[in-house]
DNA sequence: ATCGTTGCAAACGGTTTGCAATTCG
DNA sequence: CGAATTGCAAACCGTTTGCAACGAT
């Protein structure tokens, strides 16, 4: 019975996936006379190698020291959104926060109010009944966000200590 | 087999709960020594009574007519959602939207994209396996958001014709 | 008189855009 | 050269707060 899949964080970014990553948005971009620059490069890998979802802002912060403006994450997570390569999580706090989605098929969230930290989860079975459910409602499901905000087994652990 | 409960909108905004939900604030209200003012009741009426839910800027926007301004909007909205009856709901665009829980067990939403009318279901087969999930993942659930995206039925009707 | 309430206007925080300078091909 | 790219600073938009005036008891 398999009805629960978790798989951590990114992927462990391995340097292979993020060559291919990389691959794929130079790719788009090209195909549209656009170029992968370091900078680009440069949030992209970000992104790829944190382990946290990390919010327009934080990328920003982060990447300051590298003299990267703002504007320029703004319009690179842009591009990457009409890639389809990142998508905007909502965390706890209602600001966007952004993941890599190149081969990784539907996943939903488990959300750690303790240390933020988000846990990904694919669920096929409660994805079945749902889809049921909606059917008998008459509605036209196109796609859904499934959060769960709790204590991850970390900081349980933590809290008995 | 009940696993899906559709109940529509603001249950209609019944007079007899309208006045119960304000009994109820003024009661949270007096508790603490503070007042039900007439521009209390206008936003809580406004959102019993309008049948998407609001954001805080739109509530602003229906009541500035009646010269009621931002910052009671917000502080009335902070109040309640202190005394639980009103909870925020992120939609498609990421901007809080609120809804009054008063007797209305937890639920999830089902939204459309075209119209942007929030329905609301109580999942109770999906709420246990999800459960269960977590608990194998080592992760113990607080709450939970669960928003599907698509098209109601009024919608696809409409689309058909 | 006191304390809660209110609207206004300003501050705030994050996002978005206009623009002139720069870089790449 | 010409087009894409960039950082800066300003504009923007909704949220939040400081404040002085107002209202109820």
């Amino acid at each position: 019975m398999r009805e629960l899949v978790v798989y951590q964080g990114k992927a462990g970014a391995r340097p292979a996936f993020v060559a291919r990553v990389e691959r794929v948005f130079a790719e788009h971009l090209s195909k549209r006379g656009l170029r992968l620059t370091g900078q680009r490069r440069a949030i992209l890998e970000l992104l790829l190698t944190s382990e946290r979802h990390l919010s327009q802002e934080e990328i920003h912060q982060t990447l300051r020291a590298k003299g990267i403006g703002r504007a320029t994450v703004f319009r690179t997570l842009k591009t990457l959104q009409d890639c389809g390569l990142a998508a905007p999580v909502v965390g706890r706090d209602g600001t966007p926060r952004f993941e890599i989605n190149l081969d990784r098929p539907h996943h939903d969230h488990l959300i750690c109010v303790e240390c933020g930290r988000i846990q990904e989860v694919r669920w096929p079975a409660l994805e079945k009944i749902q889809e049921e459910a909606c059917r008998r409602a008459g509605f036209s499901p196109r796609w859904h966000r499934h959060e769960v905000f709790g204590q991850c087994r970390d900081c349980a652990r933590k809290a008995r200590a």
